[in-house]
DNA sequence: CATGAATGAGCATTCATTCAT
DNA sequence: CATGAATGAATGCTCATTCAT
């Protein structure tokens, strides 16, 4: 079925698909390397050797490639935060140290093959438009609830603190991950520090979660 | 005659000096609320009933007025960091509870008080040009190392684990303290949760940070 | 296919081309009729029914139209200049008065056909920029050495004066068609005064260069 | 009688006068240097060290402060031209070329002394506006015809042919001065090559008018 | 369907001129 | 009378968007 769906596109089809993939790809590196306003229409056609006139038959105007590009960044990192366990894999503390571990290094793999998609999310569409703007807030408090899954199942498990605020933690964890961001995107290279970061977040985390501790 | 100073400036003085101010003012206030590229020169002359040829008798051009509006924020923000306690106030973990309860509460107060501020700093003046948006990098690393001090101290005086690594877990805690910034912006307010946040954060560290734990 | 070059010009080809001539056309009139400060890109545009945004698609910008009709202009002026006859095609003082006569009556009839285009190489580029400046001297250096070229034949042959200063006389002999010039731009529709400025040019000349004289 | 007059001007008078000599001198060189559309009228100000207001109370507008310069700098040149010699002072040939000479050296002495004032008078006033382009062919024209008169005396006399076109004639010497002028602007080092071309056209003029030749 | 030529809204900036002090 | 602060008309230039080919 699956198979048939794809056959039943024609060249032309796949070839019109390709081209409106290639001009969000084209998009978002322009977007993330130059920023939005500094980025013209004609920056992202002549990118791809298109004629920019070709651009407005994909996509409305300069907002919505826009659009396109942070939903499909936001669909990246959403894919990164989601995909590794699920909360509710781990039972114990030392687990829970080992997932942190995991997706701590799962980040800064994101971050070393992505550095533009982070750039683009978390310096530059903070200022394009309200709209846009309330999207990161937004993808931020989202991302700072789901985290906060894993807390509770710490808690409900008994190895984090019964009165762990869990939501409020999880933004904070949100918020020691978005640092982490910028000391990449400050210095990318250093990746030493970037684990040593890393591992001192799950320390942290780890200590100040506990049962056992106040 | 001599009695003071600010006697020696003429009228004419003070008048220069007020508008400046109040340009400064006028466009902080217009770039955090429509962003600097939003902006026009008119906007800012409009909002003080000046006409626009007369900003430029203040300020070079467009991106020398973002200059000082950004300084001069910057300048806010850090003397919030910097005016609290000195690193070295704290012998205990108790008072260190207190002490970041203190700059909690300072916080949300600055918050409350200047949500422009934030707003401008953490959103809009990332997206600028390369080099504001260096700036605002270091702003934040700085912020970290400072915050650092504070840690070193703890460890120094043996109420914080010997083994944190005070440098990471600084930078770890202004991430904490953006993403607060971030859910005030989102919901200016709720003042109730952003109490509830610091809290939390408090808690995380006293707990993730004290001697006597791993 | 191979006929011709300009049968491979696309008709688009040829509409571009035409567009890009009638700018420098535009500009010309503006410039030689209201002076290169005076006119404003709109002004170009507006003469001929396009926005004036078209123009910025043709043209870098002011200073570059200015470039391109200037130089087309000295085209014109240095083909008028160069070619009637070779320097060395007159063997004796009847064939050189006979030779200047005609080199009058072409300036003449150029002045007539392009009053514009002598008004803007004598008057307005000489004031537009230092290096638009230089190279209208410099056009008038090249024209006194040309026409010295002229001069240095007749020495040659014979029918004039061996202590003749070809060079300095080949740069006088250009002061009086600029003094000739400005008669016209003064009074454009004087032709029979014009003819006999000529006249009296060339009686001077051939009085004051010819041999057997002192 | 004229002391007593002098002294009848108060010294505020006087002060109010010398400012306004002042002015037209600044702004001579302002124009002569710059060009009058590079010049600003705060740049005139600045070199006289006074408030740019103040100007306003001297002249009109920039406008008007061009024509004092202008006039002034007509001035100079026609007292230049007129100054010498009598036109009648002359009865024959050989004195004729001294006269020449005289008036050659003179010239080539006043350019050195104002440079600018040639300057501005032949490159940067021709394209200030219309007005201004009319009045420096008048001058042109206006010499050409005070020169005929030094020409209308020789042929009278008898030493210069009787069927010199002396008008005509008159033109293109100052034609002739005028490219003296551009050369010395080229070059304005080359002293003796200005020489030279003095004596060329002395030469060229002798025995191109001289009763007895063709 | 692709193209790029054309367009004009929009904005930063300059500077002559006015006028209150 | 001198001053310089204030003003806004004027203009060069950019770029998102449209549309004829």
């Amino acid at each position: 079925m699956t198979m048939s769906e794809e056959q039943t596109l024609s060249r032309a089809e796949r070839n019109r698909l390709q081209l409106r993939a290639d001009i969000v790809e084209a998009a978002f590196i322009e977007f993330s390397e130059r920023g939005y306003h500094q980025t013209a229409i004609a920056d992202i056609a002549r990118r791809l050797g298109i004629g920019h006139g070709t651009f407005y038959r994909y996509f409305e105007n300069k907002r919505d490639i826009l659009e396109h590009v942070i939903t499909d960044t936001m669909r990246k990192l959403t894919e990164l935060l989601a995909g590794e366990n699920a909360p509710t894999a781990v039972t114990n503390l030392e687990d829970y140290r080992e997932q942190c571990r995991r997706i701590s290094a799962r980040f800064r793999e994101f971050a070393r093959g992505n550095p533009g998609a982070l750039r683009l999310m978390l310096l530059e569409a903070t200022s394009i438009d309200p709209e846009m703007t309330q999207r990161i807030l937004n993808l931020v408090t989202m991302s700072g609830l789901m985290t906060a899954s894993y807390l509770a199942n710490g808690v409900q498990r008994g190895f984090f603190r019964a009165d762990l605020d869990t939501e409020m933690t999880g933004h904070a964890i949100i918020g020691m991950i978005m640092a982490g961001v910028m000391r990449f995107l400050s210095q990318p290279d250093d990746a030493a520090a970037l684990e040593r970061y890393g591992e001192a977040i799950v320390s942290l985390l780890v200590a100040g979660m506990a049962a056992g501790t106040v």
